[in-house]
DNA sequence: CGGGATATTAACATAGTGCGAACGAATCCG
DNA sequence: CGGATTCGTTCGCACTATGTTAATATCCCG
């Protein structure tokens, strides 16, 4: 699950599946509207869009391009079902549990993809599209908990990639700072943010292994009013490490 | 939703998800598993996985690529929610009512693919691999169904990209013989099938439309020792017709 | 430790892409 | 109703980015 960014890439796919992320993104485009976006020839834009609507990513309604329903199709063959099973059922019990809510991210490219969490039932992302599914590791719960047991080298590999962006105050944005916080964490494993996603919010994580390498994380938040630091750090955390021992004994199958 | 095929389009881009098409199916894929399904140069092969995973379709886990799971999220954001929510609605309610097995299934690119049926519930292709999700038109009853209301032209653009594979005996493979059979059809407003699918399956189907085109069928099929062909052409037709009738009301908003 | 398979990098020639511009086809507006 | 504007598609050229072959590096097995 390393990924190195070197080797040859290929611009014409690179360029492809931009267009069809932005496609995505704005649930249907024109050439028109697409041109606006990306800097590039009308003419350009016209062959990719062509190229994936033949290989049937994308479908022509009127003159503008939607993401096929194959798409999706194909996309849920990139689900492994066991763990999605899995990891919603640590999810479900842990919310139940603690009363708070419970959330279960994979690890994918230095990044935490939300698989499933307690607050909206099966991931639907029904209604606004503002629902956000993809986490930043170096102000999430479970996000410090898998760089603590990275290798520095590859933390620094992922932090360049994706920067360590402010999300609000007390979002910790410098390096230094964040090494020393994994210094601590790692002994406990387990790692805590107060503050540092949401106002308001803390939350415990911790990383979830399978086969010896990190697959992905689970964590528990809720409002500050509501969870003080000792709860945090005893009650909760431990709940969420005896969680995480069980999907991975589940998973060991 | 027209789909014509000339006009540029990008060999890169083609190969490059013919790959990434390839390592779905495969559940995973190693350079030179890959090396040996396709015949290219490994190089080649290899700045193409590259290029996948730098753009975070896949991800490797010890030399074998993977589908990401981001790749399952895009594909989320395919769906149409209000569509999906309908067409469930739609199949659990006929299925209860007849009796029998009901499918919808959205029409894209000449073919029909499964958004919900009765049977599987949820969709999920758990467990087994060999699950059909994709359909030919011709061999289909709600395929036949939407053929009878194409134009002629269009008819034989889809027959010629898909053919007119023979499933089993009662498969209609020869054109003239389905162009009659969709004169027939075209006046009733729905199709049937006749062991053309599967041994012992007789169904009927119908088209669905929305904003004045074609975006899926709907059909109900059972074993034949249980549907003799008047319960089909009468009770089960009818009640196809009125089940279509109010999916595209519920569409209409 | 060594041999065979596998993955990655390097270098080169040309196919294939990007591009600009010209053409057609809609659509808007007075 | 017709001129003007926006939008989509096609064409041909230049040059980049890809495919390829070959060499190097890495892994894995005994």
């Amino acid at each position: 699950m390393l990924e190195t960014t070197n080797g040859r890439t290929l611009k014409t796919t690179k360029t492809s599946l931009r267009i069809l992320e932005l496609v995505l993104e704005h649930d249907g485009l024109t050439l028109a509207e697409l041109d606006r976006i990306v800097d590039k020839p009308k003419s350009s834009l016209h062959s990719h869009l062509n190229t994936l609507l033949e290989c049937r990513y994308l479908v022509k309604k009127d003159r503008t391009y939607l993401a096929s329903f194959r798409l999706a199709e194909l996309g849920d063959r990139a689900r492994r079902g066991d763990l999605e099973a899995i990891a919603t059922d640590a999810v479900e019990r842990l919310a139940e549990e603690t009363g708070e809510e419970a959330n279960f991210t994979v690890f994918e490219h230095g990044r935490l993809l939300l698989l499933h969490g307690s607050s909206n039932q099966a991931t639907e992302h029904e209604g606004e599209s503002g629902f956000r599914t993809e986490y930043y590791l170096h102000n999430t719960a479970a996000g410090k908990a898998i760089l603590a047991e990275l290798e520095r080298e590859h933390v620094d590999r992922i932090l360049d990639e994706w920067g360590m962006p402010r999300e609000i105050e007390a979002t910790v944005t410098d390096r230094e700072r964040l090494y020393d916080q994994l210094d601590d964490i790692a002994g406990k494993g387990y790692a805590i943010i107060d503050e540092e996603f949401a106002p308001g919010l803390v939350a415990v994580g911790a990383p979830v292994h399978s086969d010896g390498d990190i697959i992905g994380g689970l964590s528990i938040g809720g409002p500050k009013y509501r969870i003080n630091m000792t709860r945090l750090h005893e009650e909760l955390a431990d709940q969420l490490l005896d969680a995480v021992e069980r999907m991975e004994d589940a998973l060991h199958t």
